[in-house]
Order: C-alpha cells, then sequence, then structure tokens
RNA sequence: GGGCCUGUAGCUCAGUUGGUCAGAGCGCACCCCUGAUAAGGGUGAGGUCGGAAGUUCAAAUCUUCCCAGGCCCA
C-alpha cells in the first residue's frame, strides 16, 4: 500500500460526479446487492411518481430517506431489491395535455379522438423520465431505473385486471351510486383535487324554512341552508344525537322547534322556552313537506320524517339540517342508511326537468330566489339572509359546482372495515400520530371504493355488460380469459392495446343474443399504485416466488398527502387480497418550505431548483442537510446558510481531520499495514475516542433500526465534533512528534508506539465514520473510505461494507464520563486565563481542583497529562471538598425531598438556601442537619442536599458544568523564561509557515535579541530546537538566511533569520 | 366547520418518567490560539419556553381554552 492522497478543499458537487463514474463503472449498486443475495429479504416498494412534470427539490427529500433505509439496510446485510416505477395514468395527466391540445370538455376530447388523445397521453408521461432518472442518479438514489414497472404497460394493467377479478369474486365489486362534485358547466365529475383548486369565497342567500308536524300542525321545526335551490329535493330533517333541542315560543306567539343552544340567535333574546327535550323526542316525527313535487314517488312514504346524524352541530343555523340526499354526500349517506328516497329533478347539465314546476327550465343556482320568493309567499320562510361563505367552482370554467349522484362502480371496503383497522394496528407508523389519527379515523370512517372514472386515460374496468340484461356481468381477469370470449379481437402481438378505445371494441354475442360491451368507465388511478406489489412483478402471470418473497414491504416512505392515497390503496388492496397489511414500516415525511417556513410554490417563485441546489452544494450536504436538521416527518425549512453550515461542520471538519492524517501519515511513512498496537495499550485519549466510536455505532445503528435518521445524523455529527475539536486537537503534538522524529531519526520506542496508536486510531475512526455515514452520505463515505481503505491495491467501496458494530467491550463509560471532566477543567482554566489575561503560551504552575462527589481525584489523575498540557499548567492539585478553604453552597435535592416533604418543600428550599459555611460543613461531616422551615424542625439526611463548590479562599475561580477549578497566577522567572521559549518557537514556526518550507525541513536559525530574549534561548535552546527542527541557533548581530523577520515579544525585541540546511 | 401537527435566543433545533440559573450550533461583539489555518478555543449580549387559566410543594414538560402557522378533509 502506498501513502495517503493529500487534496486540495474538496468540490463536493464534482466528487459526486467522479464517484458516479466509478459506481457505474464498477457496478458498485450491483454488487452491493449481490454481496448480500443469499442475506435476509428486506422488502421496499418505491411509490411510483409521475414524471409528466419536472422534479422538484422535495422529491429530493422523499429520495433520500427511502435510499437511506435501502443503503442501511443492505449494509447490515439484507438483500434490498429497490424496483422504480412510474405512474403514468390518471387525471394530472389528462389535463396537462388537455391544456397542450387547448381542449376544454369531453365534446372536445372526443372530437378530437380518444385514440389520439390517450396517445398524447403516453406521449406525455414520460416525457421528463430523464430529467428523474438524471435527478435519482445525481442525489444518489440507487434504484433499478432499466427495469422500472410502467403503469401503462399491458404486464401491469393485466395484474390490475386479475386483482379486480379476486375482488369480484370474493363479491366485493358493485355499482351503486355516489354524490360527487360536480361541475354542470362542463358535464363532468372533478377529482377532490380539481375541486380544492376551485374553492371561492361567494355571497349565497342563505334561508331558515319552517317545517310543520304533522302531528302539532301549529308547530314548526326550523332548518337552514345555503342553498335554496335544494328546497324542492328535501328528503329528511336532521337532528344531532347528542344535542339537547327546545319548544320555544317567539314574541310574535308562534311556537318553533330548535336547538337550545340556538333559541336566543333565532328567535330573539325574548323567546320563551317551553319545554326542553333530547333529540330522540324528535327522531321519527313527520313533518309536511314544503313542496310535495315528489308525492307521487315510490318511495314518498320513507321520507318527511326527522332521522338523526353525527355531523350536526349548533354552531350556525338552528342545530337542524335539512337533507337533500341528492345533492350533498353526508345527507346522501344518512338518508340513504334510513332507508330513504332520492329526489332529483335536475338534469347533468345543471339545469332542472324542463316540466318541473315552478322553477322548470332553470339553472339550478338560479333556482334560489323564485324557492325563496315561493317559501315566503307560502308563510313557510322564517327568515333570510345573505351569507358569505366558501364554495367550490369549477377550476377552470369559474361555474359553480353542486354534488350530484352519479353512478359509481364500488369497492366493498367498508364491510371490511375491522380487518382494515385491525392490520393498520400491526403498521409501524412515523410518525405514530398519522397512523392513529389521520390514518386511523379514516379508516373507522371508512366507506366505500368508489372505483371508477369517466375519463379516457386509465385502466379500463374490465367489466363487460350484456345490453340486452345489465344483470349479466363479466370481469375479466386476464388477456388470456379475454381472448376466450372475444377470440382474435384480441391481438396476440405488440399492437394490443389494454387502454380505451382498443379494448372498447372488443364485443361479443351473449347467449340470449345480447351483445357483451365493456361498461366505459376507466379506474381510480390510486388502485393502479396500491396494486403495485402484485403489478410491478407482473404477478401472478410471472415471477410468482418473487413477489411472495417480496410481500408485504417491511419499508415504504412517501409524503403525508398519501395518506389516503397510496398509503390507503396498498393497505385496502393488500387487507382484501392477502388478508394482510402491505406493508409494516412506513416513514411520513413531511413538506419543504422555503427559507421563511413558508410552502414552496411557484406561483410565489420561492421555489429551488434540484438540479442547481445539486451543484453548488454537492448530493450529501443536501442529503445530510434534509435528515439532520429535523426529523422528516416534520415540515422542513430548506435554507441555503444551514446547507453552508452542514458544508463546514460535518463534511469540512471531517475533510480537515482526513488531510491532518494524511499529511504526517505520509511523512512518517505511516500506513494500515503498519503493526497496530493492542487498543487496550494505547493511551487514554485513544480509549476515549475509540469508546466513543463504538457508542456512536450503537446509537447510530439504534436510530436508524427505528427510522429516525436525524437521530442517527446527530450522533454522527457529535462523534465528529469530538474526533475533531478534542481527539484529533489534543493528539497533535503527537502526530508532530512522531514526524518530527521521523525527520530527525531519533524517535524512540515509546514515540513509535505513541504515534502507531494515534494513527490507527485515526484510520479507524475515519473509516468507521464513513461507514456510518454512507447510508445518508453515499458519496462523500465511499471517497473517505476508499482514501483509507485499499483491498490487494484496488479501491475499495463503503456500500460493500458491513455498517459497523459497536463492540461493547470497546465502549467504557467510566473512561467517557472522565474525558467529559477533563474537558470541564480545561474549559474552566481557559476562562480563567482569559480573564487574568495570561496566554495559554505562558506556562504556569498549578491549578487546584476541588474534590466533590462527581469529580474524583483518581478520575482527574487519569486525565491529569491531558488537561496540563491542553491549559500548559505543570501541577493539578486538589482541594478536599471538606477543606476549609472552600466555600459551597447547597440546595435540597427535589426530586427525593419533594415527595417527601409536600407542601414544606418551599419552606425547606428557603431555609437551605440561607445555610451558611459552617452549617453545610456540618452537614458533610454528620450526613444529617436539622433545618427550621415554617417553625417545625425537618431533619435531612444523606442526598437531601446538593452540595456544591462555589469557590477557593484568595483564588482566581471559576465553576462550570459541576467541577471547581482555581488557578494560581503567580509567574517566576523560570516560568516567565519559559513563556519566552514558548514564544520563539511561536515565531520561527510563523516564519517557517510564512516562506513555505515543508513540515519536515530542517532548518538553521540565526537571531539578535534583547537580553531577556537571548537568555530564555540559552535555557531553552533544546527545546526550542526540536520543535523547529532546527540543527543550530546561533546568535548574530546581522542575522541573515532565506527568511528574516524582526518580532516584538511582550516589549522585547528579536530578529530571526531561517534557511533550510 | 372537523381531524392532526407545529410554536423554546436574531436563525436552525435539543430539552428524558414534571424536580430548580432553560441548552447547543450558527450569527453578532470582544478576546485568545496558530504547522488542522478557507480551521480551533474562551467570554459576553440575546428567552414573559405563542397566550391565558388550571392541576401540583414544583410546569417548557400534565389538563382545558385561546392565538398564530401548516397539512389533510369538508
Amino acid at each position: 500500500m502506498t501513502g495517503f492522497t493529500e487534496h486540495k478543499p474538496l468540490d463536493l458537487s464534482a466528487l459526486d460526479g467522479d464517484i458516479r463514474r466509478w459506481w457505474d463503472q464498477e457496478e458498485v449498486f450491483e454488487a452491493s446487492t449481490a454481496a448480500r443475495a443469499d442475506g435476509p429479504t428486506f422488502t421496499f416498494y418505491e411509490g411510483p411518481p409521475t414524471a409528466n412534470g419536472r422534479p422538484g427539490i422535495h422529491h429530493v427529500l422523499g429520495r433520500t430517506i427511502k435510499d437511506t433505509f435501502c443503503r442501511y439496510k443492505t449494509m447490515c446485510g439484507y438483500r434490498v431489491d429497490r424496483k422504480a416505477g412510474w405512474d403514468t395514468h390518471g387525471l394530472p395527466v389528462e389535463i396537462e395535455v388537455e391544456k397542450e391540445l387547448g381542449l376544454k370538455s369531453r365534446e372536445d376530447i372526443e372530437n378530437y379522438g380518444i385514440a389520439e388523445y390517450n396517445a398524447a397521453c403516453r406521449e406525455s408521461v414520460l416525457r421528463y423520465k430523464t430529467q428523474w432518472d438524471d435527478l435519482t442518479r445525481r442525489i444518489g438514489f440507487w434504484a433499478d431505473l432499466d427495469a422500472p414497472y410502467v403503469t401503462f404497460s399491458n404486464e401491469y394493467i393485466e395484474s390490475v385486471w386479475w386483482l379486480l377479478k379476486q375482488l369480484h369474486e370474493q363479491g366485493l365489486l358493485y355499482k351503486g351510486h355516489k354524490i360527487h362534485w360536480y361541475s354542470p358547466g362542463s358535464g363532468t365529475v372533478l377529482s377532490s383535487h380539481e375541486v380544492s383548486l376551485g374553492y371561492k369565497e361567494v355571497q349565497d342567500p342563505s334561508i331558515t324554512v319552517k317545517f310543520f308536524l304533522e302531528d302539532e300542525p301549529d308547530v314548526a321545526i326550523l332548518a337552514w341552508t345555503t342553498t335554496p335551490w335544494t328546497m324542492p329535493s328535501n328528503v329528511a330533517l336532521a337532528v344531532g344525537p347528542n344535542i339537547e333541542y327546545a319548544k320555544a315560543r317567539a314574541e310574535d306567539g308562534s311556537v318553533y322547534i330548535v336547538a337550545k343552544a340556538c333559541v336566543a340567535a333565532t328567535l330573539g333574546e325574548n323567546a320563551e322556552i317551553l319545554e326542553t327535550f333530547g333529540a330522540d323526542a324528535l327522531i321519527g316525527k313527520r313533518y309536511k313537506p314544503p313542496y310535495d313535487c315528489f308525492a307521487d314517488h315510490p318511495e314518498a312514504d320513507q321520507a318527511w320524517r326527522v332521522i338523526a346524524a353525527d355531523f350536526i352541530t349548533t354552531d350556525d343555523g338552528t342545530g337542524i339540517a335539512h337533507e337533500a340526499p341528492a345533492f350533498g354526500a353526508d345527507d346522501f349517506r344518512v338518508t340513504s342508511a334510513e332507508g330513504m328516497p332520492v329526489f332529483n329533478p335536475i338534469e347533468r347539465n345543471g339545469h332542472f326537468q324542463a316540466d318541473f314546476p315552478l322553477v322548470g327550465g332553470l339553472w339550478f343556482k338560479d333556482a334560489d330566489k323564485p324557492v325563496a320568493r315561493d317559501l315566503k309567499d307560502r308563510g313557510l320562510l322564517f327568515s333570510q339572509q345573505v351569507t358569505v361563505h366558501n364554495y367550490p367552482h369549477d377550476w377552470r370554467k369559474g361555474t359553480p359546482l353542486m354534488n350530484y349522484p352519479v353512478e359509481s362502480w364500488f369497492v366493498a371496503t367498508q364491510q371490511n372495515k375491522d380487518k382494515l383497522v385491525a392490520y393498520n394496528d400491526r403498521i409501524n407508523w412515523f410518525p405514530a400520530h398519522v397512523g392513529t389519527g389521520r390514518f386511523g379515523d379514516w379508516l373507522e370512517n371508512n366507506v366505500d371504493w368508489a372505483l371508477s372514472r369517466h375519463r379516457f386515460w386509465g385502466t379500463p374496468l374490465p367489466i363487460w355488460v350484456n345490453d340486452n340484461n345489465p344483470d349479466e356481468i363479466v370481469v375479466i381477469g386476464s388477456i388470456a380469459e379475454l381472448r376466450e370470449y372475444a377470440g382474435d379481437q384480441v391481438a396476440d402481438d405488440d399492437t394490443l392495446d389494454l387502454h380505451k378505445p382498443q379494448v372498447d371494441a372488443i364485443t361479443w354475442t351473449a347467449e340470449d343474443g345480447g351483445t357483451m360491451r365493456r361498461v366505459p368507465e376507466i379506474i381510480d388511478v390510486w388502485f393502479d399504485s396500491g396494486a403495485m406489489p402484485f403489478a410491478q412483478w407482473h404477478y401472478p402471470f410471472e415471477n410468482q416466488e418473487r413477489f411472495e418473497a417480496n410481500f408485504p414491504a417491511d419499508f415504504i416512505c412517501e409524503g403525508v398527502d398519501q395518506t389516503r392515497g397510496w398509503f390507503y390503496s396498498l393497505h385496502a388492496i393488500g387487507t382484501l387480497i392477502k388478508d394482510s397489511p402491505a406493508y409494516k414500516n412506513v416513514v411520513v415525511n413531511g413538506l419543504l418550505l422555503d427559507a421563511n417556513g413558508e410552502k414552496m410554490s411557484k406561483s410565489k417563485g420561492n421555489t429551488v431548483d434540484p438540479f442547481e441546489a445539486l451543484d453548488e452544494h454537492g448530493a450529501d450536504v443536501i442529503r445530510w442537510y434534509m435528515l439532520a436538521n429535523s426529523p422528516p416527518w416534520d415540515n422542513t425549512k430548506y435554507a441555503d446558510r444551514g446547507l453552508r453550515e452542514t458544508r463546514t461542520k460535518v463534511f469540512g471538519t471531517l475533510e480537515n481531520v482526513y488531510s491532518f492524517f494524511a499529511t504526517y501519515a505520509n511523512i512518517d511513512g505511516f500506513t494500515a499495514d503498519t503493526p497496530a498496537p493492542a487498543v487496550a495499550e494505547r493511551p487514554e485519549l485513544d480509549r476515549w475516542i475509540l469508546s466513543r466510536l463504538q457508542s456512536t455505532a450503537a446509537e447510530a445503528s439504534a436510530a436508524l433500526d427505528e427510522y429516525n435518521p436525524t437521530r442517527a445524523a446527530r450522533a454522527v455529527e457529535r462523534f465528529i465534533d469530538a474526533l475533531s475539536n478534542w481527539y484529533i486537537r489534543r493528539s497533535r503534538a503527537r502526530f508532530w512528534a512522531g514526524a518530527r522524529a521521523d525527520a530527525g531519526g531519533d524517535a524512540s520506542e515509546a514515540e513509535v508506539a505513541d504515534k502507531r496508536a494515534a494513527y490507527h486510531t485515526t484510520l479507524t475512526c475515519l473509516r468507521d465514520v464513513a461507514a456510518m455515514m454512507a447510508p445518508i452520505a453515499p458519496f462523500f463515505a465511499d471517497w473517505l473510505y476508499g482514501q483509507l481503505v485499499n483491498e490487494s491495491g484496488a479501491r475499495a467501496s463503503v456500500h460493500l461494507a458491513d455498517f459497523p458494530a459497536a463492540d461493547a467491550a470497546l465502549i467504557d463509560a467510566d473512561l467517557e464520563r472522565r474525558m467529559a471532566l477533563a474537558r470541564a477543567i480545561v474549559a474552566n482554566a481557559l476562562a480563567l486565563r482569559n480573564e487574568a489575561g495570561l496566554n495559554v503560551r505562558q506556562p504556569l504552575a498549578r491549578i487546584l481542583v476541588v474534590e466533590e462527589a462527581d469529580v474524583a481525584r483518581a478520575d482527574v489523575d487519569a486525565i491529569a497529562a491531558i488537561v496540563r498540557d491542553e491549559i500548559n499548567v505543570d501541577a493539578i492539585e486538589f482541594v478536599a471538598g471538606e477543606g476549609d478553604l472552600v466555600k459551597r453552597s447547597a440546595k435540597p435535592n427535589f426530586k427525593t425531598l419533594g415527595k417527601r416533604l409536600g407542601k414544606k418543600m418551599k419552606a425547606v428550599a428557603g431555609a437551605v438556601a440561607a445555610l451558611d459555611d459552617e452549617a453545610i460543613a456540618r452537614y458533610m461531616r454528620d450526613m444529617r442537619l436539622i433545618v427550621t422551615a415554617d417553625g417545625e424542625d425537618i431533619e435531612l439526611g444523606e442526598g437531601d442536599l446538593l452540595v456544591s463548590a462555589e469557590g477557593v479562599e484568595g483564588w482566581l475561580v471559576g465553576r462550570e458544568d459541576g467541577v471547581t477549578v482555581a488557578l494560581d497566577s503567580t509567574l517566576t522567572d523560570s516560568l516567565r523564561e519559559r513563556g519566552l521559549a514558548r514564544e520563539v518557537i511561536n515565531r520561527v514556526q510563523r516564519l517557517r509557515k510564512q516562506a513555505d518550507f515543508h513540515v519536515a525541513d530542517r532548518i538553521r536559525v540565526q537571531y539578535r535579541a534583547d537580553d531577556e530574549l537571548a537568555k530564555a534561548i540559552e535555557s531553552h535552546r533544546t527545546v526550542i530546537a526540536r520543535e523547529t527542527l532546527a540543527e543550530a541557533y546561533e546568535p548574530n548581530a546581522q542575522p541573515s538566511g532565506e527568511v528574516e523577520q524582526a518580532f516584538d515579544i511582550d516589549g522585547a525585541q528579536i530578529t530571526l533569520a531561517l534557511a533550510r540546511v
């Protein structure tokens, strides 16, 4: 093995490219999975994106999480298949194509030609696939991009058909009605997404209507509505089962029934409550309908009574709702449950039937006024106002939407609700509240899955119906089955296309002579994506074993917006088809916000282009930042300054550590093959960082095991900080001594052992950190690992390595605690030096450490050398905790005393705070003390007081992090002289560096100095020469060399001249 | 309107089962260090822990309500 490569600061973006090319060349991804081919399977499902738009920066977040856990599990020895996929059907695709082609309505599309239209959709849907693939590669998301599943492929559709047939055979597929938001303006049902695009604030009339009771003709129930046009379709009045109602007399003497809470608001302050009762008293009561247009309806006898509904509130209106099931989803749900009819006088074009009384032929919204006027004329109108509220409109045409009953095919999920809920309990949700809250609640209120869509580009519903007999249906579960019915109409070559309009043309003759035709609908695109566990393998037509080995998924990850989307469709299909949850662990990521916490959107112009970000920062910085900054399920703010901090703090620091290590290792001729001293024989500092390394590995893998990448990343960050800012910092002299010794050829045996310990320890730390980082920062980790590890001359990839397993034998909690104590003492001492104006180059005789419960003499002794060296003092002395020199303070131990004392706690705390040194000393001696609080004597025993040292009589004292340190600032001549010697070394080193000498160059020094300095140099000639690699120090009235400079050291003058020899 | 999440220093975030000066990093000011130097160390300023009420000897932490922001749904 040769030396370690030394680098200029890395360009991480360029590094990404180098590493990527190397991965491609060496097929590292393939090798990483192949190496674990015999390992246990860890199954990941890729939720397919739609590639008809450019990818955004938020896609980087999801893919980073996915990739991180797949890489981690791979490093843990699992076989992780990662099949990419594309979601290619659905309304977003159609909308995009309609825009391009300038089509505005169903008729436009039909005129354009469905075949041509669908061809345009197929062309559009993978338009940005190249960009997506590029992004996937550039962020280092390892997935099989060469054999992705594509939802529009015949194979995929065939699997979906097979699933639908399974559902049909279980009797779960049926045709029914569903109330949809419907745009009469464009004659089409809108998806929830489109509906939410079109909410506008509008003024609408709101009317309160009297519904007179059958059994008490003088009493009217009052109900409120903002849609007067639905009044002729009234079927029921709904009350809230837990609401209290009242019969009350208004000022004009009329008697009404409203919710008790609404009496004053509805009937006025002076209304007189005659009687109050629960909802039960009202339920079942019959009333006179405001309109009798549907009196002849066959089910009219079921209409016009009071029912219970869970969604009624008393917040506005009267606490009683008018129910018109044709025009409200809630209304439809509750009235259907009661077996009530649907009265629908409005045609699909949004106009009332021409022959309908009063409002015949009117546009539905135009019926509000005539209805209100008519009710008023007939004395049924109690009051009329104008209300401002949000109402959905057609987002393209601007016309108001209406709820409208539409025929749909359904999957009967509701009857399997208990299973859906029970299987959800087996899924680990991250964060848990999505599983119990948003998703769990949604399952609890499960309604049957409305499967069909009256659209064009999607998986055709494989149902053929006899046009003579609508009850005769055939559900097709495979291409072969279709061919059995339709023979040659089903092509057996690549001209076969299982989309509209080709499949619609396939018909056959039924036994009764009728024609079997496919229903025109396509299916909900969510069914496509939820079918991917099956359809990605073309199951059950191919790959049975592969499917079985990969169901259910161990891990999936998508955004929280998928709760009712992919998370549900996967879960429902898994539950119904496989009687099992479809996934075991799901990470739900939140949104990516801009630096100000605002949602990124194109209209605000605050979006971040992922490619630009990758160019600027490199993939790893972005990946690390996204995962470390906040848990992925919290919304994450994306800010450049945070990225820059990650760059310097995490990657920059490691780079520094590596280059420091490489510099000296190379001077020293150290390689990984150099014999390593046993860990037990390495210095305290080495055993400490190795212990921290193991602790970090344990924490990182525990965190990743529970799908918490943030905790893992932060643990690694803390380790990097410890490595750089304590281990390396404290070891600099060891490396330097080694290099210096090597250059001078005078290394002692102990020095050789010590430097080898330092090199091997650093090497181990860097190598394991690289492995721990690899799942999150795959590029940099592979670079770093590659610098450190060569196997028979070839560069090794960290992604073929195992995730570091914590070696418990190397974890020494005591040692970690001791080192924390050392750092606390050092911080204190440095602060004191700062306060005293004594710089660190000036040696001092001693510091004093106060012994306390958590500051044991033996512990400090063990780390004394490190502390002395770091703060440049000769000795650490101790003051016994009980000593008279020490001033102390005491605090009650709230945790133990609180329970015992209860209310007396406060008074005792006061008494304890007032204790003087003498009382505290007595307590420390006897471990017993009586304090008086509120005139009562309270006995305090061992453990009841927490005593800490506050100061030492006559010393400069600091107390921080639970340790008290005092500094002896006395300077003797000898100390001062040593200080000056250090100053000289410092100036020589500065000059060396300034003159660009190599670290190992040996030099000759000439100097002219004031007496005091000259004396210091004389006295410490050997040390100065050794530290500066000088062969000679010669006084000279006219110093000359390759470089010379005059310095002022605390008022004394010196001129130095250096020359290499 | 309903459900859920979030709110701690200028910024990004920690804060264990409630237990006593409320923490870190970045930024800012001052100082130190200097063959890791595009680093490193120290000190300081900066907080009504979103607000109010309650439970408790004790609340950033538990309860209720309110406010602000967000997501999903209606």
